[in-house]
RNA sequence: CGGAGUGUAGCGCAGUCUGGUAGCGCACCUGCUUCGGGAGCAGGGGGUCGGAGGUUCGAAUCCUCUCACUCCGACCA
């Protein structure tokens, strides 16, 4: 199409049958995001040698696998492979939000001053709250948070008791002026969050809503592939009566961790439940909450003792990936957040607040998940399901093959990267290893002899011969 | 914020002590030969040596200031 008549197409709307003539919508517009892609179009600059800003190992693959730039420390750029990862975990922790019945909104990155100087968290979060004036010269900052700006809106929305419970939430970048951020996306200053803002009428109200939040989390890092430990913490500066960290167990985690050996044989996905049988989220929470599990911080030797015999003391490592907090009315009553009783009285709303590190996610499952050769992509989160492997571009019989099976796949709504570029077949081998896609399907002349592909698993680096005509199979079933 | 260190090509590094006009590996480009776990040969492109000031005939190298980044500690999704 000529650039005169697109811009025709735009500008003139005399012909509003135009576009519609020029671009015919015949059914291929779903809403489906699912993009393959040849690793001839793609972007994904990847690196031999580990960078040497990089210490741990899901900052050093993050890099090599062409996923982030650094920016500024602790700050990075999202390159194409990295930010498909970040949008599919986003995505599970936004559908087990609304399952959970929370309602999602956007507040905006920028807030004004005054609403903190309410709350009297302006002066107490020191120099980790970005602030910045604007034109007028008013006092703004970036988020770090969004207790204050979530309880004006709810204020301002519900009046009465009739209106409760509620359960708001976003997806939104903050900003947190760390002292040393490290670690890649492990420990940004700029990070991509989830908060969720719970409101209920009595205590016992929002002890269920802080349950089926605490439910939605182990749902939502099992969906993932993780295994996240909930973990009783310290309520920190954010204060409140009950908090609970979860932590995926891995090596290079920030915190110590000791907890019952029991947490290993229990099964996340099994976590299946009504979220409006109150008993039934209490008790599928107090399954797990009464092992003995804590951070380094919270750990008590003397009970880790009592409560677990010996061979079932685990000790180790983990990654803090969510945070949930039970307020009570510690925030509600200081903004005047009330609504109206039954008996027409005013009363403090109770309130919680509950937190994922979206963008930490990233690194957190590799650092859960890895091997030598690079990252082990778990199904739900990885960029692609599979990785197409040209072992011999201009090979017309591979070209060929392996065209086929992509457009199959395509065809098909798999989710698929084809490396159709030239290179010898180590280099490709070292490159899908390294990015970690779930499966790799192999097409060389060898296997072309004999009419199959090999096809891999990049977990288990199992192999197997598959005919041709069955690959896609594999993928669709 | 205390302590330690690093800035030289896209990435990893040498050169700095002892000043003389910038080099190696990988990556990239061209050609030929290769081609199932990071190939070979030949040719080629790319860096105002983090920045500013100073010393000097001459500075990546010496001096002063500054900025950025990394690591260890205290703090956090």
């Amino acid at each position: 199409m000529s650039r005169e008549i697109l811009r025709k197409c735009v500008l003139t709307l005399k012909e509003p049958g135009l576009c519609s003539r020029l671009f015919p919508l015949k059914g291929r517009i779903t809403g489906d995001t699912r993009i393959p892609m040849r690793l001839s179009r793609y972007f994904m600059p990847i690196l031999r040698d580990d960078p040497k800003e990089a210490e741990i190992v899901s900052h050093k693959l993050m890099l090599r696998a062409g996923m982030v730039r650094q920016e500024a420390a602790g700050n990075y750029s999202w390159l194409p492979m990295g930010f498909r990862v970040l949008k599919k975990i986003e995505q599970i922790v936004r559908e087990e939000q609304d399952r959970a019945g929370a309602l999602e909104v956007l507040m905006p990155t920028i807030q004004p001053a005054e609403l903190w100087k309410k709350s009297g968290r302006y002066d107490a979060y020191g120099k980790e709250m970005l602030r910045i004036k604007d034109r007028h010269d008013r006092e703004m900052l970036y988020g770090p948070t969004n207790e204050e700006m979530i309880t004006d809106i709810f204020r301002q929305g519900v009046q009465s008791y009739k209106d409760l419970p509620r359960n708001l939430y976003h997806i939104q970048w903050k900003f947190r002026d760390e002292v040393r951020p490290r670690f890649g996306v492990m420990r940004g200053r700029e990070f991509l969050m989830k908060d969720a803002y719970t409101f209920d009428v009595s205590r016992e109200a929002g002890q269920h809503a802080y349950n089926k939040m605490f439910v939605s989390y182990l749902r939502t890092f099992a969906r993932m592939g993780l295994k996240a430990v909930p973990m009783r913490a310290e309520t920190g500066p954010i204060g409140g009566s009950d908090s609970h960290e979860f932590l995926v167990l891995a090596d290079t985690g920030e915190s110590g961790v000791f907890f019952d050996g029991d947490f290993h044989a229990m099964d996340w996905n099994k976590v299946e439940v009504d979220y409006d049988d109150v008993n039934a989220v209490a008790k599928l929470v107090e399954s797990f909450t009464s092992k003995y599990a804590a951070t380094d911080e919270k750990h008590d030797a003397a009970e880790f003792e009592r409560r677990v015999p010996a061979p079932k003391r685990m000790t180790g490592r983990g990654i803090e990936v969510g945070h949930i907090f039970f307020f009570g009315t510690k925030y509600s009553e200081p903004l005047g957040c009330e609504v109206q009783g039954a008996d027409g009285k005013k009363v403090a709303v109770q309130s919680g607040s509950y937190g994922i590190g979206v963008s930490r996610l990233v690194g957190g499952i590799i650092e859960a998940s890895h091997d030598d050769a690079g990252i082990i992509w778990p199904e739900a989160v990885a960029p692609f399901q599979v990785g197409l492997i040209n072992l011999k571009v201009g090979d017309a019989a591979s070209d060929e093959a392996c065209l086929k099976i992509y457009k199959a796949l395509q065809a098909k709504g798999v989710d698929v990267l084809f490396d159709d570029k030239e290179g010898g077949a180590g280099g490709k081998f070292a490159a899908m290893d390294l990015i970690g896609l779930p499966w790799q399907v192999i097409i060389g002349p060898r296997g072309l002899k004999d009419g199959i592909a090999e096809v891999k698993n990049r977990k288990t680096g199992a192999r197997e011969n598959v005919a041709l005509d069955q690959v896609v199979g594999r993928f669709t079933a």
